[in-house]
RNA sequence: GCCCGCUUGGCGGAAUUGGUAGACGCAAGGGACUUAAAAUCCCUGGGCUUAGGCCAUGCCGGUUCAAGUCCGGCAGCGGGCACCA
């Protein structure tokens, strides 16, 4: 349904004069610059900046506005605040608009950056603009020149091969969301993987430091610390090495259970494992097969849910154990290179993924552990237990026998439990069928590893270091070269900084713009003088998010940051974004700022104290009868049932989706901003949903909103009597209900501001209703009353400025304040003033509730149960019972246990 | 495949963190005002029920005087997985 927009006429809070009125004197007074000011406590408060993608819709606003309401109650609770907005402005979609629309990425992202300033600027989000700064600036990216260059000084940037995704036809390297079903997005081609040289940071170099500092970010949402603990997947377990038949060097595998070491029946390596590469260089039949692995894509999900596959090697490795068990090793598609040594040994009983390969091809499975209480695993025990199993897996037996000839069975499920366990194999003072931990099994299996001389306890983690090298044109050039006559890598003197991007270029070719650049990349080695080429990879974008909250405490600096500027400001008190970045960006950043200290600069090692993850806006969306995406204006109801406008063809109603331009659900700004105006939008779009949850955005919800505003307009311009003058003494006596709407202001003021501070803004919000309703309910007539709904409207207005700035500066105004709202420091409640009186407890009968009783606050034990024991129907549930037991909660509730 | 999150009326959500489930709002129904509409204001509202009650926070179990909240199991939906940002 379309809005229908308000006319001003109609309104009788003209938002559009108001507006862009109090707009312009925040402006022109200079309310949301900050300054330096070390006497002052400061707060930083930042939201994720955007990526100038277009335009900005509500989802977007929802994000800024959030972190504007806590920009704007911190200042009025006295901080020196530090707000600020950039733009994260390099990136692939201003190549794919350059291609599609003819257009140069740099133009393209300069127009949008305007129009969504433009557009924040109508929001009245209290930005220090002259802060603004812009990734693809020349004169920020070259501060992450020499923070790269410093980088590589420090050891902390090297280069090495990796793989990416390669389109054939296109010839160029595609991002993961360009691969589709193993296609390149544009071509169709089938995507290939290929092996480049880049450049990395070693962010493993802090791996342990990056998890254990985890522990004292205690204003991050759990989730998110475990998203990071997760990625970083430190895994304790043991390098095992396999001496393989007919050759010199071992093969070394990781593994997370020793313990199951007497069960392997088959090595896997990874196809880019070097012994694959090796093997397939003789090969033809594996070399197709590490071919085929290689046309998956890159990323865990495709490996991981590919069907599993294999092909034997035809090396055999020997058991450390077992000297006569020779073991079959095979490439296979699921194992990575990256994780560990890329290579594995398969315990088909207790792990699926082996298990399920071992099936396949046909490969022994033999359990080490059962499943036991602490108990011996007598011949008996074991006899039961093997009929339990064999009842268990009737329904598809798969009989194995063990080495020393008993049965066991294991069918397509593998036994994984760790919880109890009884092994099965002798190894030094561990004999056949002891029950004992998995750790004390691993803790044995390691040690006679060791004696060995074939393995050790080891730790790997699942995070590799961040390949920060893109083939792309719109990016950060890497500030380095390569000689022609000796290839030696050479770094661009800092002198020479920025390296620049070219302009002139042409990203309708294939490949890489910059690769193809005809003069750009020849340049000359200012050591030797010599011919050199310059790298034309440029940085991931994530290496600009990665310190902009640094350069925002000090923007128009020489340096990247000055020093004591981010002293003051850093870390980040509250940063707010969206849950997609909970890893690399958050973790990124933390690993930046140690990296930065490692080579010359000095910060706080963590860059973000407190984390808030807004949800999503969604939005209802529309499907025609073959699929497609239809927006709310093409659709319509005739007979109750939806239908297209154009023909009146039938229409489905999806789901609610994430705000994209492709379902054609997305909400524009001016749409609200133009009907309603700023703060009624964000009034919804703050009270509708808490912050990290999701938000359905509704058109009723916004004219809900309008309603408000309209209503809380008329009591303060209309109120119930004359309101006294804004000096006025407070009277003496007030009557019952000027004292009820007191009680109700200070409750409100305290109740909103713990809201405030802890993100409940939905619920801040909520209560302000409340309290609207118990204003709008007082007459203005009784003794004192007047002078009470002054103080209530004042409390009100400053307490609504965070989320509707402009409202309460004219409605400050319209209560005869001469100065500004942004100016005021929050109301202080009294908080004897904010306590009920009277407390209505509940009674329950044996945890039911029965009836209630209304006592003075803080009624002692025996008054509660004498009251709750005298309360009509409270003694009509007890009729023929006996009082057991009366449990009273003071001011909470009394339950009498009778039988 | 692995990891994470969510699930409360017709709807968005509250619930002082174990203590009166449904605050506040949206949508709805009824009424007032109006020639009429819009706007505004007032009232009603989880379900079943004859009084009394009974049943209700995705499902099944448990702990407790007391469970939306804690524990165990299950289901459904959504998100992330290293070159989107």
């Amino acid at each position: 349904m379309p809005l229908s927009p308000v006319t001003p006429e109609m309104s009788r809070y003209n938002f559009r004069e108001t507006e862009a009125k109090w707009q312009k004197i925040w402006a022109e007074r200079g309310c949301d610059r900050t300054s330096d000011d070390p006497a002052r406590e400061k707060y930083y408060v930042l939201e994720m900046f955007p990526y100038p993608s277009g335009r900005l819709h509500i989802g977007h606003a929802r994000n800024y506005a959030i972190g504007d309401v806590l920009a704007r109650y911190k200042r009025a609770k006295g901080f020196n605040v530090l707000h600020p907005m950039g733009w994260d402005a390099f990136g692939l979609p201003a190549e794919n608009a350059a291609i599609q629309n003819n257009v140069h990425p740099a133009d393209w992202t300069y127009e949008n950056i305007r129009v969504m300033r433009g557009q924040l600027q109508l929001l009245g989000l209290s930005y220090d603009w002259d802060r603004e700064i812009a990734t693809c600036d020349p004169d920020y990216y070259r501060h992450e020149q020499k923070m790269f260059l410093d980088f590589v000084r420090a050891g902390l940037a090297y280069r090495k091969e990796s793989w990416v995704n390669w389109d054939p036809v296109d010839n160029t390297v595609l991002a993961n969301e360009q691969v589709i079903d193993g296609k390149g997005w544009r071509t169709g081609a089938t995507v290939e993987r290929r092996k480049l040289t880049q450049w990395f940071l070693k962010i493993t170099e802090y791996t342990d430091e990056l998890q254990e500092a985890l522990n004292g970010l205690d204003r991050w949402p759990d989730r998110v610390r475990l998203m990071q603990e997760n990625w970083i997947g430190r895994s304790v377990g043991a390098r095992v090495s396999f001496d393989i038949e007919g050759r010199d060097e071992p093969l070394e595998v990781f593994t997370t259970r020793p313990d199951t070491l007497f069960g392997a029946s088959f090595l896997a390596v990874s196809p880019d494992h070097p012994l694959a590469e090796e093997l397939a260089a003789r090969n033809d039949a594996l070399a197709a097969f590490v071919d085929e692995c290689r046309r998956m894509g890159t990323s865990e999900e495709v490996i991981e849910t590919a069907e599993k596959r294999g092909m034997d090697t035809g090396l055999r490795a020997r058991h450390p154990f077992m000297p006569d068990v020779a073991l079959p090793v095979h490439v296979a598609n699921f194992v990575l290179m990256e994780y560990g040594s890329g290579a594995i040994f398969g315990c088909p009983a207790h792990d699926q993924r082996d298990l399920d390969f071992a099936r396949k091809y046909d490969l022994p499975v033999t359990s080490v552990l059962w499943p036991t209480d602490a108990e011996m695993l007598t011949d008996e025990r074991a006899a039961a237990l093997d009929d339990a199993l064999r009842a268990q897996f009737d329904a598809d037996p798969v009989q194995e026998v063990d080495g020393r000839g008993r049965l066991m069975h294991v069918g397509r499920t593998a036994y994984v439990d760790t919880s109890r366990a009884s092994y099965r194999y002798d190894l030094g003072t561990l004999s056949d069928g002891q029950a004992l931990s998995v750790d004390a099994a691993k803790d044995v299996v390691v040690k006679a590893l060791e004696q060995q001389g074939q393995g050790e306890a080891a730790i790997r983690y699942r995070l590799r270091d961040w390949g920060v090298s893109r083939q792309r044109y719109w990016g950060c050039p890497i500030p380095v070269m390569y000689r022609v006559d000796d290839g030696a890598m050479v770094p661009v003197p800092e002198s020479d900084l920025p390296v620049e991007l070219p302009k002139d270029v042409d990203l309708t070719k294939p490949g890489n713009p910059l690769e193809n650049h005809p003069t750009w990349k020849h340049t000359t080695c200012p050591e030797t003088g010599k011919p050199a080429i310059r790298e034309t990879d440029t940085f991931d974008t994530f290496f600009e998010s990665s310190w902009y909250f640094l350069r925002f405490c000090s923007p128009q600096s020489a340096d990247a940051f000055d020093a004591q500027a981010a002293d003051y400001w850093m870390p980040v008190d509250q940063y707010i974004g969206g849950i997609e970045h909970a890893v690399l960006h958050l973790l990124y950043s933390r690993f930046f700022t140690r990296a930065l200290n490692q080579s010359g600069h000095s910060v706080a090692p963590e860059p973000f104290a407190g984390l808030m993850t807004q949800g999503m806006v969604v939005h209802e969306t529309y499907r025609d009868a073959d699929g497609n995406w239809l927006f709310p204006e093409e659709v319509t109801t005739i007979d109750g049932k939806l239908v297209t406008l154009k023909d009146g063809s039938p229409v489905t109603k999806g789901r609610l989706e994430k705000m994209s331009k492709s379902k054609k659900n997305v909400v524009g700004l001016e749409t609200v901003v133009d009907g309603f105006g700023a703060d009624t939008g964000r009034l919804v779009l703050m009270s509708d949903s808490p912050p990290e949850r999701d938000l359905e955005w509704s058109d009723a919800g916004l004219e809900g909103a309008w309603r408000y505003v309209n209503r809380l307009w008329r009591l303060v311009t209309e109120p119930a009597v004359p309101l006294p003058p804004i000096d006025a003494a407070a009277p003496n006596n007030l009557s019952p209900a000027a004292a009820e709407l007191r009680r109700e202001v200070h409750k409100t003021i305290l109740a909103v501001g713990q809201d405030f501070e802890s993100f409940r803004i939905n619920r801040a919000i909520a209560r302000l209703r409340e309290l609207t309703n118990v204003i709008a309910a007082t007459s203005g007539r009784g003794d004192g009353e007047a002078w009470a709904l002054r103080e209530a409207l004042e409390a009100l207005t400053l307490m609504i400025g965070p989320v509707m700035p402009h409202f309460a500066e004219e409605a400050w105004s319209a209560l005869g304040n001469n100065n500004l709202v942004t100016e005021t420091d929050w109301p202080v409640a009294d908080p004897a003033l904010a306590v009920d009186e009277q407390i209505t407890m509940g009674v329950q009968v044996n945890g039911k509730l029965r009836g209630t009783v209304t006592l003075p606050k803080d009624a002692d034990k025996t008054t509660a149960e004498g009251a709750a024991l005298a309360e009509p129907n409270v003694i009509r549930a007890l009729d023929g019972k006996t009082v057991r037991k009366v449990i009273v909660v003071p001011n909470r509730i009394v339950n009498v246990v009778a039988a």
